[in-house]
DNA sequence: GTGAAAGCGCTAACAT
DNA sequence: ATGTTAGCGCTTTCAC
């Protein structure tokens, strides 16, 4: 392995003009100059980047934890992070977690080890005050609405929408209808702000069967609709967390013989485009582009970006 | 900024029997280790990722070089690779390339300052000889048919798949076949495994105006399907590079009032599932995983997965 | 078991 | 304009 030290001994400069040659800084000489690329171009040499990064402190990488990759959210998330993240010059590091706090907590651990100079949680399983106790380790960066938490974060303003999509199912005459979301009451603040729009909209309590959590692919959707079809009361309409989702509960009423109830979907996805559901846009991308900058910025700063309705 | 300095000389031991400590290495006192442990826990200190990874040497990194995300090819890809760089301990960065010579020569500059420990190409602008040039520096894996080219390789072996499609379609008639696909013939190996395949079934050159490049979205689809309406001997079935894509150029078509061709999607994508379209299945999950495979090994392997066709 | 010291390869302050 | 040198924070011989 070539270092700057050969190139300084066989071009007969010290290290420190070869340094200045490497980082295009003033005060070298043209020549002197040419000389050194010459035995830089010679010997093949490339400094080395990992002694650079300890030299000066930054890693120019921005760590994004993710649970999976199966769900739009995530993937156009992660879309506008790379996006704002390529702009301004800095790499994209993914670190898949499943919710697992393990791997959450290994990950903010790296943090700590300026193995990052950020980090962004597009969802976490570890309670909010968790993360927040590494903030001052590094810049951590949320993807929901941090509520009374210190992090900064960005994230899509749903309730409102998902109030106007009920509203809208309310409107059809819908009485009973099922919700069908990826991750439990408990944990999750999607399914939360869904079943907290329906309780303003109906003024009652969403019936518990009528939440289908661990709904993530067309399958989970077909499987939570065939739950919903088997029970006594069955619903007229379903709110779905994605158009994929919705088409796939569709297949299952198609299959069963079954009145396909009033769809809507989420996620402004191609299936559901096919077959004109009404659905909405959460504007990921956008949060996506946000939280980066948030990440990199320093201001303590939160961006809500509302959700939007979409109806054919 | 506490170092390992600061909890040598609190805990009153060398920096390198705290070293020991932190690596969970043998020949450390019980006491000793405790005592260490205590000042770590006092001073809440975390080790360097960098300067751990100066002195060992390895980056645990691995970059993956994406032109963009917003097809299946590269996104399915990707999570296959994620999946087995976790297993296997490496980080995946993601480095979008927008199939720009500056960039790809920029990220093979980063593996040759040892940014990554390898690089995995999931497309490429720049040619193989030029990708080849860097192997010496690391382990660059492509994921195409690397022909004579020494790189290790791991992709979809279609040709085989499209001659099937291909066959299909003509035996339910039809003699003039409309191809949709992402990049032009003379740059891209999958075009050309389809054109190739066209002829080899049809035993007549595909007519250039009846290939349609640079189409990736639905909407492209739509576009590229009003191109082919417009010519004077229309088409009555189209192979197109994705079910999202077949279903664009569907929409086009119903559009203007005409006839559907007949559709042969790719990728296995749910919109196309709703309609009922054959498609083919290249597997790039696995091709992804594998390509992972031989980024991190050292022998120069080849690995092909084959395509399927799926008929509903 | 523990410690001293020499790297790892570079940057940057300071000197000339 | 160029050189000397002290870091950056850790790992890893090699002594003891």
């Amino acid at each position: 392995m070539t270092t700057i030290r050969d190139i300084a001994r066989l071009s007969g400069y010290s290290v420190s003009t070869v340094s200045r040659v490497l980082n295009q800084q003033n005060y070298v000489a043209p020549a002197t100059r040419a000389a050194i690329q010459r035995v830089i171009r010679q010997l093949d040499y490339a400094p080395n980047a990992v002694a650079r990064t300890l030299s000066s402190g930054r890693t120019w990488n921005v760590g994004v934890v993710l649970p999976h990759a199966d769900h739009p959210y995530f993937t156009q998330l992660l879309h506008g992070i790379v996006r704002a993240a390529f702009a301004a010059n800095y790499h994209i590091v993914l670190l898949p977690s499943k919710w697992e706090a393990e791997l959450e907590l290994q990950y903010l651990e790296a943090l700590r080890q300026h193995a990052y100079d950020a980090l962004i949680f597009t969802s976490h399983g570890l309670p909010l005050s968790r993360l927040a106790a590494y903030h001052p380790a590094g810049r951590i960066v949320i993807c929901q609405n941090p509520g009374t938490s210190p992090l900064p974060a960005a994230y899509a303003e749903r309730t409102a929408t998902y109030v106007a999509a009920l509203q809208r199912l309310r409107a059809h005459g819908h009485r009973r209808v099922g919700i069908l979301t990826s991750r439990p009451l408990a944990v999750s603040a999607t399914t939360q702000a869904m079943v907290g729009a329906y309780e303003q909209v109906f003024h009652v309590g969403l019936p518990p069967e009528r939440l289908r959590t661990g709904v993530i692919t067309a399958a989970d959707g077909e499987q939570a609709a065939r739950a919903l079809m088997a029970q006594a009361q069955p619903v007229s309409a379903i709110l779905s967390n994605g158009d994929d989702i919705a088409v796939g509960a569709r297949r299952a009423y198609l299959a069963a013989g079954q009145p396909v109830p009033e769809l809507i979907g989420q996620e402004h996805q191609l299936s559901g485009e096919v077959l004109g559901l009404p659905t909405i846009d959460h504007h990921f991308e956008t949060v996506g582009a946000r939280a980066f900058g948030l990440a990199i910025s320093r201001a303590p700063q939160n961006v809500a970006i509302p959700s939007e309705l979409i109806v054919p």
